[in-house]
RNA sequence: GGCACCGUAGCCAAGCGGCAAGGCCGAGGACUGCAAAUCCUUUAUCCCCGGUUCGAAUCCGGGCGGUGCCUCCA
């Protein structure tokens, strides 16, 4: 088998052949550090974490380019608004960023550019463009002229007379098309500024993507990824540049992640229905929030409510109730993915990157974990034993190239039962000796004292579970 | 208006021409003093109508319903 990609360039799954054996490069537009991070910005870097996993997993040699946006107009508005310099702005939300990115394990990928530090090479690849005709300068502005690129709207399937039809009112008189987009834009006072050819001013956005990609990848490279928001305009012009510039096609394998969703809408600030990262690691487990994003297929939508997030936490409860109890009978001992069960998982990570159907393996394996732990607790065998550390082996690998699963299942379950300690009010101690005082209503028989002490417990969300090693707690998900 | 995408169980969701994955909730059973957890079993005229095919959730045509892009947006 092989992996398949979807490429949103020729809107079919292709098998990924990429230009240096067993090496894959990947760039992926990352985020405008203006603001905190939402939701959608969570899908798109969950997304884009799992595809460096999968690839690294699937022995490639992956090379992951995440840049920073840390010169645009949203950061010069919103320092203005705010009265603080845009570097002071950009330093903010970079540490925010690292705070959102890290609670919900994304790995830090191999080179994270921030476009400032990329000037140069889009001055270049600016001049370039003038060189061949394919841009112009009005002024202190360069425009990419689109009616020079022959391929302009294939990526977004958009043909530039349905463009110009739909084109709402240009400000800028200065184009010689309304679809013509800035690579350069003249300075204006108190705005971030360097020396040009052109004058003093500043990079456009596209332009920036363009340059940085081709700095570090190369004029051609293996995978272009991003929300599907970015496919027009901004991925159609980084094509016009890129390949106006090196006379070839920048990217092989283009991939967009889909929306998130709230109430089946696009969520956006305009419609006031948005939720930071934030907002949602302060109601939900991360990896809960991870384990939720990866249910569905990365190219579709995905509707977010409080609901599903319950849901998912339920769900990683129980994955890691089955760890505990692994870790518990393996005592240490260590095995090897079984072979069924590692097929299965890359037949799902090469389509596409499957990640719903990757989480039913990890499910299975759950389920056999359990299987395996419910005859292993009554009589010890040594060959279902390695058969469980094969097993779970298998689990935690699948559970690695998900990203979930990180912690150690003692230290989860622990986290989530001081989580509920102190929502109950109750401290430890006072529990354990409920526990014995119910024990001992039980060995007396009296059922209906022991059954009124773990029904009081209940309502605090605190479950008692009776075995033949004695009687335990834990936290109820509610 | 132009261009895309989507419609699978109570809810979420895989599926890409060959017996309809998985999760959450529900039901029954095993286990338990009773529970919980776990295990086993169980829950689908795949939006509608035509067509292609030995065979269609899947391909084609036509409806109906939903969403997105065409402007900064992950």
């Amino acid at each position: 088998m092989s992996l398949k990609i979807y490429n949103t360039f020729t809107g079919k799954k292709e098998e990924f052949k990429p230009i240096k054996q067993g090496e894959a490069g990947m760039y992926v537009c990352g985020v405008t550090l203006y603001d905190r991070c939402h939701l959608g910005h969570a899908r798109a870097g969950v997304v884009f974490d799992f595809v460096f996993r999968s690839l690294s997993y699937l022995g490639y040699k992956a090379t992951y380019v995440r840049n920073f946006t840390d010169v645009d107009d949203k950061i010069i508005n919103r320092a203005n608004q705010r009265g603080i310099s845009t570097g002071e702005l950009v330093e903010e939300n970079l540490k925010l960023f690292y705070e959102d990115m890290d609670a919900l394990f994304l790995k830090r990928p191999t080179f994270e550019p921030r476009a400032t530090k990329y000037i140069d090479a889009m001055q270049k690849m600016i001049a370039k463009l003038i060189d061949k005709g394919l841009a112009y300068q009005v002024g202190g502005d360069v425009f990419y002229s689109v009616s020079s690129f022959r391929e302009y709207g294939k990526l977004s399937k958009k043909n530039t007379n349905d463009l110009m039809e739909g084109a709402r009112v240009e400000v800028n008189e200065a184009k010689r098309n309304p679809l013509d987009f800035a690579l350069w834009k003249d300075a204006k006072p108190g705005e971030p500024k360097w020396d040009s050819p052109w004058g003093e001013g500043r990079p456009g956005w596209h332009i920036e993507c363009s340059a940085m990609g081709r700095e570090i990848l190369g004029e051609t490279f293996d995978i272009h990824g991003g929300g599907r928001d970015l496919i027009f305009p901004h991925h159609e012009n980084e094509i016009a540049q890129s390949h106006g510039a090196s006379g070839k096609p920048p990217v092989n394998f283009w991939m967009h992640n889909g929306f998130v969703n709230i109430n089946k809408e696009k969520m956006s600030k305009s419609l006031g229905n948005f939720f930071t990262i934030k907002d949602v690691l302060e109601k939900f487990d991360p990896e809960a929030v991870r384990l939720y994003l990866l249910s569905t297929h990365y190219r579709s939508p995905i509707d977010f409510a409080d609901s599903y997030l319950k849901e998912a936490e339920t769900h990683l409860n129980r994955l890691y109730m089955a760890a505990v109890r692994a870790e518990k009978v393996l005592d240490g001992k260590v095995g090897e993915m079984p072979e069924k069960t590692r097929s299965a998982f890359i037949t799902a990570l090469e389509d596409d990157f499957n990640s719903a159907a990757a989480l039913a393996v990890l499910n299975d394996a759950a389920n056999g974990v359990n299987v395996l732990c419910d005859s292993l607790e009554k009589n010890r065998d040594e060959k279902k034993i390695s058969e469980l550390a094969d097993l779970y082996a298998g689990f935690k690998e699948i559970g690695g190239v998900l990203g979930i699963l990180n912690r150690k299942p003692a230290d989860y379950m622990a986290n989530i039962k001081a989580k509920r300690l102190s929502e109950s009010g109750m401290t430890g101690a006072e529990i354990e000796e409920l526990i014995e005082k119910r024990t001992a209503a039980r060995k007396a028989k009296n059922f209906a004292e022991a059954d009124q002490i773990r029904d009081a417990l209940a309502e605090k969300g605190i479950e008692l579970m009776d075995s033949p090693g004695g009687t335990t707690w834990t936290a109820k998900i509610l």
